[in-house]
DNA sequence: CGTGTTGTCGTCAACCTGACGATAAACAGC
DNA sequence: GCTGTTTATCGTCAGGTTGACGACAACACG
């Protein structure tokens, strides 16, 4: 920590937030992405994000953003810190530092272009990390999705992709859609109902058109998957 | 990201950098502490840090700060960011962003008292855990000690505790401090030495006074340990 | 009523884990 | 040298977990 303080003796910082927002759509991640307005980089797509506020926390800022970004007011799922970025040259114009934020959401609503932005749209992850990104913001999205995999493993953070209630086969595609490989739904039925704490027992089922009804499961309160479940 | 910048817009930050620099004295884990020289806070323990420079990146201020503090020029081991933390009311005077680090280190010289600090010295982790710090130090510290209990499990990480040659044992004993348990030295060197390209024999031996002697090992290049070393 | 599709339960060999016995190679004291 | 002590390393074994895959259940569709 600093020691001397005079406001005349330390460098400014602007302070952003920038959300590395994942959903899945038709069994494939998806991210969300705005084409930028203005320059830097007027037309690129960057991740959406904004600057914190001055009486705002962090996690409050991230919050506010993800909000407006989305156009959901309450947007269920999960919202983590993932790192910050402070590169002297990340922005042309000013000392910028980014704190990213990682957040996993069920299937939100097609959002609308904010106040400053082009567009935005929902991207599936492999065309955009194909494709030039505004600022950093490459390395921040490859470093959100390589979280976003590690914690499925040891953490029951797979549900925050899904609605309130689910199917275990839902749970499946979304390890599935995240690891980008399948999974032998036996298995993977076998150990996740294992787990205890991991999932409660609806006692309902739900029909989804062809094949056998599934049981509907809420998320549990367990926080650590013992033992995890290796992606290998 | 935002999209507009007129420098007018934007509420300033200071931008710092806290460390949480671990080590290993006399088999406990230590982390380096600071004794505050100014206000505020002044007299309390903290985590050393300060300022990032205008044209300094983030990892580059970490660097120097912890060559500062601990008084050694190239420090060995290992350094990463671990969080940021930035409620609006952590310092009394400005609003501030601090971005801290996690740096694993074999046994380091006895630091000497910074600039701005009345003292420095190296504490056991449970006593700094129970005293109370300056700022929301507490919490960072908490954070970084999880994260190396957590690293340990799964990544090669124990050995930047370690010099650049050293025993089973002695890893064993890094695990043994960090995890606050005993562990089995023979299921430990079983598991330790059948993970590919985690020790590489240097084909030498150390005798340490009592017992037989032990095989030296360096450092291989895995850097994810498969199937990972579960604490439990 | 068959057929296809999806969900759930069982089985089995291979592997891994933790507990712990046994042996190897040094030192200290006599 | 001999004996006990200490530390390192190798083996053994029962119990649990894993991945591969067979079997069956419960639906829709024609």
């Amino acid at each position: 920590m600093p020691t001397r303080y005079d406001p005349a003796d330390y460098p400014p910082f602007a302070v952003t937030v920038d959300l590395v927002v994942l959903t899945l759509r038709a069994d494939a991640l998806h991210v969300l992405l705005v084409e930028r307005g203005a320059d830097p980089w007027r037309g690129r797509w960057a991740l959406p994000g904004g600057f914190v506020h001055p009486d705002e926390g962090l996690d409050a800022a991230a919050a506010r953003e993800l909000a407006e970004e989305t156009g959901v007011r309450d947007v269920p799922g999960h919202l983590e810190q993932l790192a910050s970025y402070g590169d002297p040259d990340r922005d042309p114009r000013m000392r910028v530092v980014s704190v990213a934020y990682l957040a996993l959401a069920p299937d939100l609503p097609e959002p609308r272009a904010g106040s400053d932005a082009a567009g935005a749209a929902w991207v599936r992850v492999d065309d955009a990390l194909a494709r030039p990104l505004a600022f950093d913001h490459a390395r921040v999205l490859a470093d959100g999705v390589e979280r976003a995999r590690a914690k499925l493993e040891y953490s029951p953070l797979a549900a925050a992709f899904c609605a309130d209630e689910f199917t275990v086969a839902e749970l499946r595609r979304v390890y599935e859609a995240v690891w980008g490989r399948p999974l032998d739904p036996r298995n993977f039925h076998r150990k996740v109902t294992g787990v205890p704490g991991l999932l409660v027992d609806t006692g309902r089922m739900r029909a989804e058109g062809r094949g056998r009804p599934a049981a509907l499961y809420r998320r549990g309160d367990v926080t650590t998957l013992h033992p995890p479940l290796s992606r290998d």
